[in-house]
RNA sequence: GGCUCCGUAGUUCAACUGGAUAGAAUAUCAGAUUUCGGCUCUGAGGGUUGAGGGUUCGAAUCCUUCCGGAGUCACCA
């Protein structure tokens, strides 16, 4: 079958015919021609110029002669500069189109890679509700896990509930102290968010008892470490270590609350996990392995009986693995989850750790230390590393209030598209529950997209004194061209009617939407490879733009010849299809109506 | 202070990894479509890509020096 590859093969092998040369395909660029140019395919010349001992002009006229005598796909070439510019015949267009068609799942790869990869994401500490931050976190995991799949791997879900250490005692130290027995049941509120009041509280209490110690005569670093509420927590995380039952259970029961929390949170967002890891279970395993170092000679210990690892052949510092009271800290555990991980699933082709890249270096000596280890898989760990969500006054921070919270915020775009909806109008007869998913869906859509339309890599900022924005470069934007197409091919009867690929004349419009079609497979496989869902989010709104301006200027259903009619409404099915299933990946559902 | 990353229209983001005249959205202004769903479409204005120097056919992108910002260097997670 004549596809895309063939073209550009034709090309490779025309050059190569050319001129004489090694490794000529190396130097031949060949991309999708810019709008503002005519033609569909681009041949950069400049790197052949060596070569052909040419201007640019005359090199790139020689092969465009060439291949427009030799190659039956061109209709046409013209050249800017060294930019030889190819226009592929539209027969060829619609051939691939018909061949687009045909495909079960076009764009995705339908023979398993065999390959199974573990991606950790979300993972928030259970000691306070979830923000923005998490969000961005979650949606980018999760649309990473999907990427994957539409690549033909698979793909374990997890998550590391960080449900032990030192925080979780700050809330529970506050809640002892000052809680009075509250409950989510008692306070009707979300169980998350009381152990966030309570987090809050603490970090009140001991602002409070610095300030008093250090007004009392302490430098403020003694104070710091002094403040007696830090030091009942202190005394309560050894405890915990120790399995003392009393802390064990109120551990038990707060860590609950949180949970059913999340759990809500979790559901509104439609996101599951396959596999849990709690770190209450594998720190353990991270001491043994430790343990196992010191033996080795790989880690070394000091005469209070803290442990550590030394770099000196690298330019990382020394670093704690055990506190010389034998607790753990985080490094200790997230070994011991990573050595669990391989027990569990000994075929992983990889671990990705979906984490703020404010832990760019924590990653750095994690993976060093497994290495170090001589674990064969350690080079298959990586940090997907992304930036974090700012506000106008710079960085979120929990304590001091300044946090956008997710549930709020979800909640708040959910109104947006209930008031969008009514003033449109289209959902009166639909029942409330009716109204409310669709809105849901809307609402999800605008954050989800907002949050996975950036690049990954970068810091994104956010003014929580405006709303999310519905219209625009936006999910909802997307959904709506998605609709209407639907709308409209629920009026025809007749959707695989046959066209003529020899009769037909296609319009400029016509050929950039299926041009933007034809690059649906790359991107999807661009995203996949690069774990970046932010090219597919683009894409799919370049694609809804294209449309958008065909549909603008042409009818579809009202057409009146036939082949051109049907022609319209295949593409404007599978426009639709790419939307629906390129938007699932992101985690974005489409409604029937909106 | 050392190391890492970042700086692009007023604002939020792109730029196919070194390619053509740096593009979208938003906001503002001007228009189109009385008919398949007006949350649509077409235009206008808005830029010394933080600043300077270098590398080359060609730089937002690579190198270098400044300026500005963020992160990290914990017996916190």
């Amino acid at each position: 079958m004549i596809n895309f590859s063939t073209i550009k093969k034709s090309i490779v092998t025309a050059v190569n015919t050319l001129f004489e040369g090694d490794n000529i395909q190396d130097l031949i660029v060949i991309e999708n021609t810019k709008k503002d140019f005519d033609g569909d395919l681009t041949l950069v010349v400049f790197s052949l110029l060596k070569l052909s001992k040419k201007s640019p002009e005359k090199t790139a006229e020689f092969i465009g002669d060439y291949l427009l005598e030799n190659e039956n796909y061109f209709d046409d070439f013209n050249v800017v500069k060294g930019f030889l510019n190819l226009k592929i015949k539209q027969k060829y267009w619609l051939t691939f189109f018909k061949g687009w068609l045909q495909e079960d799942n076009y764009g995705f790869v339908s023979n398993p890679s065999g390959v199974l990869y573990m991606v950790e994401y979300s993972s928030p500490n259970t000691n306070k509700p979830l923000h923005l931050g998490h969000l961005r976190n979650i949606f980018l995991g999760d649309s990473v896990v999907s990427l994957l799949k539409a690549a033909g791997h698979k793909v374990v879900k997890t998550q590391i509930v960080n449900d032990r250490g030192i925080h979780i005692c700050k809330s529970m130290v506050a809640w002892k102290k000052f809680g009075n027995g509250e409950t989510p049941m008692s306070t009707n509120l979300k169980g998350d968010h009381l152990v966030g009041k309570y987090y809050v509280i603490f970090d009140k209490v001991y602002k409070q008892e610095i300030k008093e110690l250090i007004d009392s005569g302490l430098s403020e670093k003694d104070a710091k470490l002094k403040a007696p509420i830090l030091l009942e927590a202190q005394k309560m995380l050894l405890l915990w270590e120790n399995e003392d039952p009393k802390v064990r259970a109120l551990w038990e029961k707060m860590n609950q609350w949180v949970y059913s929390g999340f759990d809500k949170t979790y559901k509104d967002l439609n996101v599951k996990f396959d596999h849990l890891y709690y770190e209450s279970e594998t720190y353990r395993l991270g001491k043994e392995v430790v343990q196992q170092g010191v033996e080795n000679g790989i880690f070394y210990s000091k005469e209070d009986g803290s442990i550590w690892i030394s770099f000196s052949d690298d330019s990382l510092d020394d670093k704690l693995l055990v506190r010389s009271d034998g607790t753990s800290v985080y490094m200790t555990q997230d070994i011991g989850t990573a050595v669990q991980r391989y027990n569990d699933y000994p075929n992983l082709s990889g671990i990705i750790y979906t984490v703020g890249n404010e832990q760019n270096h924590h990653f750095k000596v994690l993976f060093n230390i497994l290495n170090k280890l001589n674990y064969s898989w350690a080079s298959n760990c990586f940090h997907l590393s992304y930036g974090m969500v700012e506000l106008p006054e710079g960085k979120m921070k929990s304590r001091e209030g300044t946090v956008v919270d997710a549930d709020e915020l979800l909640n708040s775009v959910i109104n947006e598209a209930k008031s969008l909806t009514s003033e449109r109008g289209f959902l009166e007869e639909l029942s409330e529950d009716e109204i409310l998913d669709i809105c849901k869906k809307i609402g999800n859509s605008g954050l989800k997209y907002f949050l996975l339309k950036v690049d990954p890599k970068k810091k994104m900022s956010f003014n929580p004194k405006e709303t999310i924005d519905l219209s625009g470069h936006t999910g909802p934007f997307i959904q709506y061209t998605f609709v209407r197409i639907m709308s409209l091919l629920n009026k025809y009867e007749d959707l695989n009617n046959a066209f003529s690929i020899e009769n037909l004349k296609l319009n400029p419009k016509e050929l950039e939407v299926l041009k933007c079609i034809s690059n649906f497979a790359d991107v999807l496989a661009q995203s996949a490879k690069e774990l970046s869902p932010y090219l597919l989010a683009n894409y799919l709104y370049s694609l809804v733009k294209s449309y958008n301006s065909f549909y603008q200027d042409h009818p579809i259903i009202t057409e009146r010849e036939d082949s051109l009619r049907n022609f319209r409404i295949q593409m404007s099915k599978l426009v639709a299809e790419i939307i629906e299933k390129g938007m699932k990946i992101l985690g974005i559902e489409m409604p029937e109506r909106m």
